[in-house]
DNA sequence: ATCCTCCCCTAC
DNA sequence: TAAGGTAGGGGAGGAT
């Protein structure tokens, strides 16, 4: 639910660029320890609970607790009898330890009003935690729980309104400490009751937030409000004074006409924002390829008047893209700068501001950020992305050119439509860069020279616009990126697969690895692209998973499939704004998300989409932080995001904004820690479309399960595409069949409704994910999260062998070796054979004895609920305990530790060599953990045997070729990829 | 297994 | 004194 939110661009100053900033960059990472993340995960509680499942490992079983739940429900809704104000409505509490007043009161206080009480610790389910105190491992155990003094709910009850938590939080310094500031959470409840319109189901978020939330600093620490206040300028009406708790002179008239609750910010702040620019142009630049080969006739629709990209043979790519593109296009009108190291940014060194310099509050330096540069600033260390201040120290010859957005939108048209014009297929990647598949015309008419057309494309372009470009050749997207980075600036590079592994680049240079991944790879010693290129498949997914990892190992070969996709449908909607945001209260709150709202619901209706999901973005201040390194900015935060269903398919700003009302008090927080606001929409489908035909191409059947909730009366979005009614279908106009068509590949590409030859709706069964991007994982891909253990793994294996053959190594004996058995035998299995299966095997077997005998499971020792007696029940035998064992197991073992054991122990074990049996059970071991996708154990087990048998009969160097290969069978289909030991 | 939500990351 | 927006791939972990 949390995340964190530092340096994700080069924004900030901690993170601003350089070598050095490494060193830094690591430094102002935040701890991944996020205490709001189970905070406010518990918030995102439904509102009728369902009967949730609660893991065995928490405490007893299933069963038992279920029924007492049942047993709760019904005690609690005969409870609530509504004589009292239904305070506590949406709490969920759990009661921990000795409390003064008792469990059973508090439990009636609560439940009288609202609450729901429950004896376990679910975690998605409870709310809050009630304590007076808590032991040291109850406190790590709670730490991310909201975790109240009982005084919350007497106060509450007393002040018949629910109280903000956070004040009875038992993390909240000592008890004198909390008993000394009582007397101002309770003053609070009536100045803060209600001070937002809200007027929706009085559920306790919205109390709790409109209590005490925007609440001026406390007098003590409240300084910088009379500070700034009392400043130079015009003194402004008490009511719309700003909260400004970090001395950033918001109160200041030029600063605050910069805030989001300024009138007219938005559209101000758009017109200004080059990254705003360029996200729009994005989009406008794809419809604008589009729309050229439409006219042109050129693309899908009538592919004999061009060839259309190459299939199935090897391609020709380009990949064209401006040099020092802002700058370019500023110079334009600022010819006499060409010479000199030249930005593009915002203020411009002669401007100097109105306001014009006293000290105190301002910053230091320039935070404005340099756009673009062109390569002699360059030259100087300067890069796009800089603040300015730190430019302007690295070369003080800097010159500055402002934005000149419309130039570059005209250059940029200029340049597709002539990029558009010669290649096969053009995708547009952003307002001065695009990938050209250009196959075909290199053959027909350059004689296969891609150079020589690449350099008509430069001259055209240059004579066009006066700006270069450089263009990067490769048989896939892959080399010809990387090529280009080498051709710039005003030249030409083409790069095949050999000259790539030549190159010896640094991981970074990869597309799609950033400084993230790059620290990834660093710290396990991964610092170029030759060392991914060396490092196993199973060690690059521990880092940065599964896809991510196939992915790296494809491109530190050159490899790259990825075709171009220039017409990938729109899958969401979505603004943000996460600059001069500074809320003083909910209301400003609420108001900047409704503009925010219907900012995007104007961009969807240009589209002629609606929405059927939204989903509220948050930039909270990390705690700790107080002013941002950049002026306005959002500094350093935590990540929030929260979705819903919205009422139906809409386009509606006034109720989608009022769903993300709701979802913005779900989320509680403070309005004055908001840093950043956005609000995406998805569940996309045509606003035409849906209004004339969605509904009753629905056959009357129920949808499919929808994941998220909503607020009310669903509307499914587009009927699934095997509810369609063909015959309704098929009466459709052509158009709105082709736009029917679109819609649903929009949803999934592969998907054929047959509409210009009217077969039948179809669904491809080839599904093929496109390698792309790359990110972290957060961690080490697990040991087969829900492994399907074979049940067809032999569990007769141990009696199976042949007992009096002593010389040969036996799996069997080598197990005994390292196992000390205990325990029970349950059942109708062989009492010898049970005893003889290693305690974790037994387990799982239990497991599945009980699970498919519907029999109740037994509490396990370790679960901390005591309660539950080892109810063995009679000849049954012990149920499972916490610990599940998924994934593939050799002789029982499972851990790294206990398998290399249990290998040390075979091969020790013998004289003359292993078992075949033996090998082929290691064998499917191996080849288990490949499927399983867990190729880190799978090539420690292959290593570790390999280290033992060194020096051994010569047998066990077949057994490991036997058992190697099968591994890298399936390791090739998987992954193209072998173990290499 | 696959889906869903809530993230994180990357790119321009 | 500045305009730190956004789409999309993908991962973790829970639900089904
Ligand atoms: N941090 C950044 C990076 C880029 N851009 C804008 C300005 C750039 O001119 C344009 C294109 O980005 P490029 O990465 O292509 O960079 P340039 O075109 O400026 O330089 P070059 O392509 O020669 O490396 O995007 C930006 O505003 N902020
Ligand atoms: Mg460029």
């Amino acid at each position: 639910m949390v995340g964190r939110d530092d340096m994700s661009r080069d924004g900030d100053q901690e993170y601003q660029l350089g070598p050095a900033d490494a060193l830094i960059a690591t430094v102002a990472t935040p701890s991944r320890s996020g205490t709001n993340e189970v905070i406010i995960a518990l918030e995102h509680v439904p509102a009728v609970s369902n009967a949730a499942v609660p893991g065995f490992g928490d405490f007893g079983l299933y069963f038992d607790q279920r029924k007492r739940k049942l047993a709760e429900q019904a005690e609690q809704r005969a409870a609530i009898a509504p004589k009292h104000d239904q305070i506590f409505a949406g709490v969920v509490f759990h009661i921990n330890g000795y409390t003064q007043p008792s469990h059973y009161e508090l439990k009636l206080l609560l439940v009288e009003r609202g609450g729901r009480f429950l004896h376990y610790l679910s975690k998605t389910q409870v709310t809050h935690i009630i304590a007076s105190g808590l032991t040291m491992s109850k406190e790590k155990e709670f730490r991310n729980y909201k975790v109240v003094r009982p005084e919350w709910v007497v106060d509450s009850v007393r002040a018949r309104k629910l109280l903000s938590w956070q004040r009875y939080s038992i993390f909240n310094g000592s008890y004198a400490e909390f008993a000394a500031r009582l007397p101002l959470a309770i003053d609070d409840v009536h100045e803060w009751g209600d001070i937002n319109g809200e007027p929706s189901a009085g559920n306790i978020l919205e109390n709790s937030k409109s209590e005490g939330y925007s609440r001026p600093p406390p007098a003590p620490t409240g300084n910088s409000f009379a500070a700034t206040s009392s400043r130079r300028q015009a003194p402004v009406p008490p009511n719309t004074i700003v909260v400004d708790r970090f001395n950033e002179g918001l109160n200041r008239s030029w600063v605050r006409k910069n805030l989001v609750t300024d009138k007219g910010f938005i559209s101000r702040y758009y017109a200004s924002s080059r990254l705003h620019h360029m996200s729009v142009w994005k989009a406008e630049m794809k419809d604008y390829v589009a729309q050229l080969n439409q006219r042109r006739g050129t693309h899908s629709s009538a592919k004999d008047a061009k060839p259309g990209p190459a299939m199935g043979y090897s391609r020709t790519i380009m990949h064209v893209d401006f040099d020092c593109f802002f700058v370019s296009a500023s110079l334009l009108s600022h010819p006499q700068l060409v010479d000199r190291p030249v930005a593009v940014c915002h203020m411009q060194q002669q401007e100097l501001a109105d306001d014009g310099g006293h000290g105190a509050i301002e910053h230091p330096g320039g935070t404005g950020q340099i756009a673009s540069c062109n390569y002699l600033a360059r030259s100087f260390g300067v890069k796009n992305g800089m603040f300015m201040a730190q430019a302007s120290q690295l070369c003080p010859s800097l010159a500055t050119v402002p934005y000149e957005f419309d130039t570059y939108k005209r250059v940029s048209k200029t340049f597709y439509d002539i990029v558009t014009e010669i290649a096969d297929e053009t995708q547009a990647v952003s307002i001065d860069e695009a990938l050209l598949d250009v196959t075909h015309v290199v053959h027909q008419q350059y004689q296969g020279s891609a150079e020589a057309l690449a350099q008509h494309i430069r001259r055209r372009v240059l004579e066009s616009t006066q700006c270069t470009v450089s263009v990067g050749i490769g048989p896939n997207i892959l080399l010809a990126r990387i090529a280009t980075a080498k051709a710039k600036p005003d030249g030409v590079r083409s790069l095949n697969i050999e000259q790539l592994l030549a190159m010896g680049l640094h991981t970074r240079d990869l597309p799609g690895i950033g400084h993230t991944v790059e620290e990834s790879l660093s710290s396990q010693g991964i610092k170029r692209v030759a060392d991914i290129r060396a490092a196993s498949m199973g060690l690059l997914q521990s880092i940065c998973g599964e896809k991510t990892a196939a992915t790296l190992h494809s491109f530190s070969r050159g490899v790259d499939n990825r075709p171009l996709e220039p017409d990938k449908p729109r899958k969401v909607f979505g603004v943000e704004i996460g600059w001069g945001v500074r809320l003083s209260n909910q209301h400003e709150a609420d108001d900047f998300v409704t503009r925010l709202v219907e900012e995007v619901c104007r961009s969807m209706e240009a589209a002629k989409r609606i929405g059927g999901a939204v989903t509220l973005k948050i930039k909270k201040r990390q705690e700790g932080q107080g002013k941002p390194g950049k002026f306005l900015g959002h500094g350093i935060c935590d990540s929030l995001s929260k979705s819903a269903m919205l009422p139906g398919m809409t386009g509606d700003s006034a109720k989608i904004a009022h769903v993300c009302a709701k979802l913005l008090l779900q989320m509680n927080v403070d309005p004055l820690d908001i840093r950043a606001v956005g609000i995406q929409v998805h569940k996309l489908a045509s606003s035409k479309l849906h209004a004339d035909v969605g509904n009753m191409l629905a056959k009357p059947r129920v949808g499919q399960g929808e994941g998220l909730k909503q607020c009310s009366n669903l509307l499914p979005e587009l009927p699934s595409a095997s509810q369609l009614d063909l015959s309704v279908l098929n009466e459709l106009p052509e158009s709105i069949r082709q736009e029917l068509q679109a819609a649903y590949q929009q949803i999934n590409p592969k998907i054929d409704l047959g509409l210009s030859s009217r077969k039948p709706a179809s669904i491809s069964p080839e599904v093929r994910p496109q390698p792309s991007k790359i990110g972290v994982a957060k961690r080490p891909i697990s040991d087969g999260i829900n492994a399907t253990r074979g049940r067809s793994r032999k569990l007769v294996f141990p009696t199976a062998r042949p007992k009096d053959v002593a010389e040969k190594a036996s799996l069997i004996d080598a197990f005994r070796k390292i196992e000390t058995l205990d325990s029970i035998m349950p059942s109708q299995m062989d009492s010898d054979v049970w005893r003889h299966l290693p305690l974790s095997i037994r387990r799982e077997l239990a497991r599945e004895y009980v699970k498919t005998s519907a029999s109740k499971p037994v509490a396990a020792a370790s679960g901390k609920e005591a309660n539950v007696g080892a109810t063995t029940s009679a000849a049954k035998g012990n149920g499972p305990a916490n610990v599940v064992v998924s994934g593939p197991i050799l002789f029982g073992k499972h851990e790294v530790a206990d398998v290399r054991a249990l290998i040390k122990a075979w091969v020790d074990s013998s004289e003359l060599g292993p078992y075949e049996e033996d090998v082929a059970e290691v064998g499917d071991y191996v080849e288990a953990l490949v499927k399983h996708r867990n190729l880190l154990k799978a090539e420690d087990a292959l290593k570790y045997l390999k280290f033992c048998i060194d020096g051994e009969h010569s047998a066990w160097a077949d057994a490991l070729a036997v058992v190697l290969d099968r591994a890298n069978v399936i390791c090739m289909a998987m992954y193209s990829s072998s173990f290499g030991l």
